[in-house]
DNA sequence: TATGAATGAGAGTTCATTCAT
DNA sequence: TATGAATGAACTCTCATTCAT
């Protein structure tokens, strides 16, 4: 463990979290560079000091998402207790892109990536290392009985996230079902996966 | 069945059959009423007289969306075998979100339903009643013992919804997966539905 | 002689006009767009309406220098007394490129040249044309012994219109000298080209 | 010969080199100080211990120009034998002119020389130097009858200038031609000042 | 001397929409 | 219905320069 040779500028953080703020209210495209250096408290040219262009700021975005993955991907790859382990995982992580900020700013990247390839490259590099450890856990669950392996274990998983985080994009317009039974999925999922 | 007393123009069509085109390559908002005009053929002026603007064609095309949905509410509606029915809803509707360009238009209004009241008028309603005839299919098999009755019908039927529109938002970045196991889906809800 | 097809919109002469002015006054690149609309009292936008941008203003500008060469050329090719012909171009020629307008306007599509392919295009051109016309003036005096005719006609035609631009170009900074012997030249290279 | 009190600092000079290489390439108003810097590998702030802007580094290499200039004045100015001294310079000014990083910087000495009083300073001041020492050597062959003497001797210097001067720049556009006849310049020049 | 973050005016261009014809 | 010129605000980004460190 050596000391960061690049450590990041705190004024690179808040101009981040301006966009953030204001990729939420407004979406990525609706936003103007001129709407974050305002919220930012900066000048329009500084912002250039810090980041490329306007992209480089959702690729960055999208590259803080990818580290807050990790906690999940990590778990999930060091189970003994594949069951509670997917349990776990479930509630855990429809809480978390059930939350309006992960949701909104899921969605916009994205939307984002369908177009453009440099958040196409984070979004999926992301997207496959979820997909994989969550595969793994389900994998290691067939093997030893717990779950029903006649299936692709990928398939399973992408079917999984896809129940999940499409549960976490309808919250945005329907918010009022969304927390009438929060267990609902896990039961239903857990259910399905039977050997 | 009387005759439509406002029969649609066809001018009206070929505009929208050009902003979809450019929709589905561009995205709504990187699409420029210049773009659809030249691919319409007319002229900038003349889109104004059959459009109120931009966001109006949008919001036209999200209609044209719901008439689509309309065969499936129909067939979930008057249904004598919840199973079978649900059965065939699962494989066909999830072809029909799987399309392409049913997918990206659908994540078009839907993102632009986040913050559009008028998008989210007509997506909302849209998607309510597919989630009524849904749910009225689930409940009918639950009286009737085919399907597990404890989880409220709702929030079994945004599930489903949710992963099937998941997975055809997933085809979009991931092609190669979701055709491998088209089926799979299919039995893994089912499965999940035992009573 | 049919009529134009295309016939120029009014308000894209006063757009060349405006920008002549202002390229003239600052130079090209220190002339904005937003000066050439102020002066022609339009509005921003609309000049995109009748040029794809700055650049193809100059390149229109550097056309119609090309079409006022044209009589010039013209005069050139059609002579049967070449030495009187050329008196008459050293002449008129020096007094057309002493023009502050018309040597200003000329290095800055110069300058231009250099870098910018479109403007390079245009500008070679027209510069063809007349070293091809001057150097056929010269062959058909070299044929008749009016002119010697060891040295190839073109590399003379390029002195010569070397000569005479240098001279458009330096009146530019020294404009005392230029006026001294308007004459001077003329009797120079005909000297020259004694045989 | 003393020592120069002021010795130029190696970076200054690496800055001039850099600024030159950008200048020849893009020109000068196309080349911004970050291009100058990165060039030089030096920071951006650091620049301006050095010079006062940009446009000081542009004054700097026109001063730099003006002292190449000299051996040529030097020469023309100490001579017994004005037309040999003449063929040599129209040699040698001819080579030094069409050699590309000379034309193509004296074109933006110059054009910037038009609205730039700070550099028409510098500008105006080498040439006026030239064309004296030019006009000498002319004066002094008139005067020994090697030369015409009817003429102007500066107006005929001026003319010999701008056809060397006009033939580098045309190098530029139509490289193809200046080296088929190099010395047909001076024959033509001796040519035209035959008494 | 050296650094690079900070400034804000200005760059060229596109935008959805209006309107006279 | 159809045209395309006209509008001006908004867009992303670059500019030469300054200044605290």
């Amino acid at each position: 463990m050596s000391a960061d040779p690049h450590p990041i500028h705190p004024r690179k953080l808040e101009i981040v979290h301006a966009a953030v703020t204001n990729f939420l209210e407004k979406g990525y495209h609706q936003t103007g560079v001129r709407d974050i250096v305002g919220q930012a408290g900066i000048s329009l040219g500084n912002l250039y000091n810090h980041f490329k262009g306007k992209e480089a700021i959702l690729v960055f975005i999208a590259e803080i998402e990818g580290q807050e993955l990790s906690d999940f991907i990590d778990r999930l790859s060091s189970t003994d207790d594949p069951r509670a382990t997917l349990q776990w995982f479930i509630t855990d992580y429809a809480a978390y892109v059930a939350l309006p900020e992960n949701a909104l700013l899921g969605v916009e990247i994205l939307t984002e990536a369908l177009r453009n390839p440099a958040i196409a490259d984070v979004f999926g590099r992301n997207r496959d290392r979820l997909i994989a450890a969550l595969a793994g856990c389900l994998t290691q669950g067939g093997k030893s009985g717990v779950f029903a392996s006649q299936i692709d274990p990928r398939v399973v998983a992408c079917m999984i996230l896809d129940t999940l985080e499409g549960q976490g994009l309808r919250s945005l317009s329907l918010p009022a079902h969304s927390n009438l039974a929060p267990d609902a999925i896990g039961s239903f999922i857990l259910n399905g996966l039977k050997p």
